[in-house]
RNA sequence: GGUGGCGUGCCCGAGUGGCUAAAGGGGGCAGGCUGUAAACCUGCUGGCUUCGGCCUACGGUGGUUCGAAUCCAUCCGCCACCA
């Protein structure tokens, strides 16, 4: 096979990287994996704590996907033996461990979404139990002699949890260690990653150089802020849009966003040219435009790219149908009442069982608060008995429906 | 190993014997306005309830007391200084 010309490589690499140490070594790779057709190995590292793959991962997903259509070969490595320790990155806390079944369901699930973005064909999974479950004490003990405490503390999340008094594990210490061997394992050439994990992408240069090979390149990408507009997007924080949701989630959550995230938005998520990013930047600064209408157009690209351009128009559709027209939705799911008998059952009762709020204390204040609706109509009493006859529309705030009816 | 400090709800933080499901703030949820944006306003923010109440909760356990987040003992954890 042959490979694509190296300024054509380059240009597409850098697109869109926030940091890469450093782009001349990048270059001196490329050069020689096109003279000796060797491709570069590619890797990234994912905890399989959050099986829910969103569009923040996706900015380095995608970033892999270009190396791989440039004919390098990409590792989508599953840290499951360092999900073991937790990734100290950005935690206030020390992590939870996991059970090995749970680490393999996650992975699984981790897979099948990831070829959304990825050509399985060409993708190489790996776990990294395969190799750091072999090292032995002896080897472990020489991985961290290549490495100081006082370096190591110098790291930002160590440093602020250090001085705000919150416990850190030496276990902790050796997550980036094992890190840093992943590479040495794989032989990489280069490691992707967010801005946050320029630490441990560095210290793998360090500890590969420790074992004989050449440091690896260090690819840092941007992080998306979440749809609240201030934290990072994860989905422990909630503040997430999963690439496995439907459409219309996909597009009502962007349009939620603030405006001051629509052109990082675009320009980390989506594949509008460089040209069209710097139009929609310019009609935002200048407020030319009603931003709401490049959002829109954001909603559509981001539905687009994970379902299709058909289903993005559907998705406006359903939306404006739901918020601008106030009208209800066209499908609503059912909740049918496992009972022969006449079910007479209270406001907040329904509420609970359909699944419109997690407990009957939750969906009585709903009520009381006025987000709860029957067939259009605002209910005020929790305790009001509803007599299930027929089929009745439930709404519990704006995006809640159930058409809630009897067994036949 | 020694000495001292600390541990309250999702988070921060007040509370030193009853008026405490626990002040205040943040966050979140719901309602209003709107562009499911921002700003702003309002309500809610442990569970169950026959709507009378009941149960669970201030690191764990045990105790004192009519009554404990508050006092005592002990254990656990965190931090600082010393070694």
């Amino acid at each position: 096979m042959s490979f694509p010309p190296l300024n054509e490589q380059m240009d597409l690499i850098l697109r869109g990287a926030e940091e890469i140490i450093s782009a001349e070594n990048l270059e001196k790779k490329i050069a020689r994996s096109i003279k000796t057709n060797t491709p570069l190995i590619v890797k990234e590292g994912f905890d399989p704590t959050a099986p829910d793959i969103h569009i923040g991962h996706a900015v380095s997903i995608r970033k892999l996907k270009h190396f791989q259509d440039l004919g390098h070969t990409v590792v989508f490595l599953i840290g499951d033996f360092t999900a073991l320790v937790g990734d100290p990155s950005g935690r206030s806390k020390i992590r939870p461990r996991m059970t090995r079944e749970e680490v393999k369901q996650n992975a699984e699930t981790y897979r099948a979404q990831v070829y959304k973005i990825l050509n399985p064909e060409k993708t190489q999974v790996r776990f990294n139990s395969e190799w750091l479950g072999k090292l032995s004490s002896y080897d472990i003990l020489a991985l961290t002699s290549y490495y100081t405490v006082a370096r190591m503390l110098e790291r930002d999340d160590f440093e602020k949890r250090f001085k705000s008094q919150t416990p850190i594990a030496v276990l902790e210490f050796l997550y980036p260690l094992l890190q840093a061997y992943d590479s040495v394992a794989l032989k990489a050439d280069v490691e992707l990653g967010g801005t946050d994990q320029k630490f441990n992408l560095l210290l793998g240069r360090t500890i590969q150089e420790n074992y004989g090979q050449e440091p690896q390149i260090c690819m840092m990408l941007p992080l998306l802020v979440g749809t609240d507009g201030v934290e990072k997007m994860s989905k422990s924080l909630n503040n997430y849009i999963g690439i496995n949701e439907s459409a219309d989630e996909i597009y009502g959550k962007t349009l939620s966003i603030p405006d001051e995230q629509i052109h990082p938005y675009f320009q980390l998520c989506t594949q509008v040219s460089a040209k069209e990013l710097e139009a929609i930047k310019k009609d935002l600064k200048e407020q030319r435009v009603n931003p709401r209408d490049h959002k829109r157009r954001l909603a559509r690209e981001l539905v687009g790219l994970y379902y299709s351009e058909q289903a993005a128009l559907q998705a406006e559709e359903n939306f404006d149908k739901l918020f601008r027209k106030k009208e209800i939705p066209d499908e609503i799911d059912e909740f049918v009442y496992e009972s022969d008998e006449l079910v007479i059952d209270t406001v907040s009762g329904l509420v609970c069982a359909t699944g419109g709020a997690p407990s009957k204390s939750a969906a009585r204040r709903l009520v009381e608060g006025g987000g709860v609706q029957l067939d259009g109509r605002k209910v005020s009493d929790p305790l009001e008995q509803i007599i299930i006859d027929k089929p009745i529309l439930l709404r519990v705030g704006k995006r809640f429906f159930k058409w809630v009816r009897t067994k036949d």
